[in-house]
DNA sequence: ATGAAAGCGCTAACAA
DNA sequence: TTGTTAGCGCTTTCAT
């Protein structure tokens, strides 16, 4: 045992600022007076340290403010202790809650969250997920253009879940849309609305599979017409572009991909001229902020994005962990919001509601 | 020299999914026949390899799929190529366009973002903050509630940046919203308002001293009335909260902390029957989304959250380099946008404006 | 219960 | 221009 109370000369801070030199696992074992596997230990496997030289070891640690190196523990562990979030667009409404609760759970067993988004072409985007996934231990993709291929890929090399989207094997976490799609039709359906027009998002999108589906089996079961335009790009100046021809179909209730085109809708409509809900119906989806101050304010569709981005990172969490995924995805329901934006259709005011 | 082509047994997929063995710098010197120092090179200093040998060394790595290990590279270099970015609150709509500027210029250096919010208790934040900065090259700060000394103290260890703070020694990026506010100033008191009201923020915010400061000024020298009240809590409950109180005030024009109160502000009384901006005007601050869609629209200082962002980014990316910081930080421009919900006050109709 | 030693994957002198 | 060597800070056998 070497005389303790020796520190090394890392102890001191360059005169650069931002270059202090890191205090290491050494520094540690020799104030403590103990081998650095004895330090090693004591943060990973406590019970295998005599209480009083872990009594020690700790008071060094704290005295020195050590914190073990992750990188160093990364390189021999393989574990960074980072998991990857991968969204389509940071800045759409959409993601930021679903982002804060990925980041509280992961934070929840000292995980980190490195974050990107993929607004970019589809070539960017796969070479971002590819490298991405040898820095992390495991990712969360909330994105919809990369390739299903290339996700299938990148999952055989890292864990990885997908939020909102379906892919064979891959573990995912699903908002069940189309439970308050179906709630928000028969809504509708029993105002007496008999023309639905259905504003289509990008393809590729699960959702709008799910809501396409959902809406087309509503208005068969009611014997109402559908009519479905898009794909649109899912923002505001994709709903706007979408206005003209939503108006067009004669339809007088509207279905808009999400709330961002249906807020695009609403102005478009405004400037035409066409009175919601007077003449036209409508209802979006996601329930971003927005919605509530609208005059009249969006019927939508409220999508459980925390909840969504806390059980992707639980279950990435416990797919590191060795446990077996569910076969079963978890589908967390959704919940139709009636608003001022809907209502009966023209010349028939006293719409009455489906039971 | 060994023999080429060969490459060790890590090149097979293990059973376990998400457990590929990863494929180091030695497989790629055994297949391009040259020591790992030489394919080392060819990735971190190019000009020092031979062109016919770094074409085949970059030919093994392209088959191979190899990706340098960042944290070997870390642990060597002292470098994570990641930067940590802090936000009060990701789902306050002020950060994303933030988050999303920063991300997608660190990218373009190849840096990732760690992401983090401080919705929590200040102990939290400090452990988060401090435990951050072991892990990543810079750390860009969007808080407001940590302790000024605590950063100075960390930015003794870790280069950074704050945004919106002035704080002495560190580096900063500011967004002038003292030039959006006088705008705003100017038109409301020109069109005759004589008692504004503030409805305040956090009062270790930067930017809530700013406003304090611009619009008493202002007030001052038009010889108007100024009442502040708060601070409030930045959130639309926040500005519900604030609402009675600030009708009580008797000001006929208010200017809120940021949009989120003016909307909880607007809710408020509208519950109490105050008309918008008939009987009362409004600003807010930052330009968020629903301020465009609220009737009356609601008139908001803009604040360039992208371009801070990616400011930051840039700022923390030379300052990493070694280049010295400029004496004064970026001040960028905020910009008035004048809407609805800004009037003449009551008993006033003609009100005119300012030149 | 603790120490010794090997080595994770990589970079950076230094030598050749 | 390339190879050799040492070692970044840590965990993990294996001895003791």
């Amino acid at each position: 045992m070497r005389a303790a109370g020796t520190i090394n000369a890392n102890n001191w801070t360059s005169a650069e600022k931002g270059t202090t030199v890191a205090v290491t696992i050494r520094d540690v074992a020799n104030l403590a007076g103990v081998h650095i596997s004895t330090v090693s230990r004591t943060f990973s496997a406590p019970h295998l340290v005599n209480e009083e030289t872990r009594r020690r070891v700790t008071e060094a640690a704290v005295a020195l403010r050590y914190q073990p190196n992750r990188a160093a523990r990364g390189l021999i562990t393989g574990r960074t202790y980072q998991l990857g979030l991968i969204v389509a667009d940071i800045a759409n409404p959409f993601f930021p809650l679903l982002i804060k609760a990925a980041q509280a759970e992961a934070a929840r067993s000292d995980y980190g969250i490195l974050i990107a988004d993929t607004d970019e072409s589809t070539e960017v985007e796969e070479r971002l997920l590819r490298s991405l996934a040898r820095q992390v231990d495991g990712i969360v993709l909330g994105s919809v253009r990369i390739d299903d291929n290339v996700v299938m890929e990148v999952a055989e090399e890292r864990r990885l879940v997908v939020v909102n989207r379906a892919i064979e094997g891959v573990p995912a976490v699903l908002m069940d849309v189309a439970v308050g799609a179906r709630a928000a039709m028969e809504h509708v359906l029993g105002l007496g609305h008999e023309h639905i027009a259905y504003v289509g998002g990008p393809s590729s999108a699960w959702i709008d599979a799910q809501l396409r589906a959902t809406v087309s089996a509503a208005c068969r079961a009611a014997g109402a017409r559908l009519t479905a335009i898009g794909p649109y790009s899912p923002t505001l100046s994709g709903g706007e572009a979408a206005a003209a021809r939503a108006v067009a179909t004669g339809a007088t209730a509207v279905l808009a991909f999400n709330d961002l085109v249906a807020l695009g809708l609403l102005a478009g409509f405004g400037d035409a001229g066409v009175d919601v809900p007077g003449q036209v119906s409508l209802v979006g989806v996601d329930d971003i902020l927005a919605t509530a101050f609208t005059s009249p304010p969006l019927s939508t569709i409220a999508m459980p994005t925390r909840l969504a981005g806390q059980l992707a990172v639980d279950l990435l969490l416990r797919l590191l962990r060795g446990e077996t995924p569910e076969e079963r995805s978890p589908m967390i329901p959704t919940e139709f919001l009636l608003r001022g934006s809907v209502g009966p259709p023209p010349g028939r005011p006293g719409g009455r509601r489906s039971p």
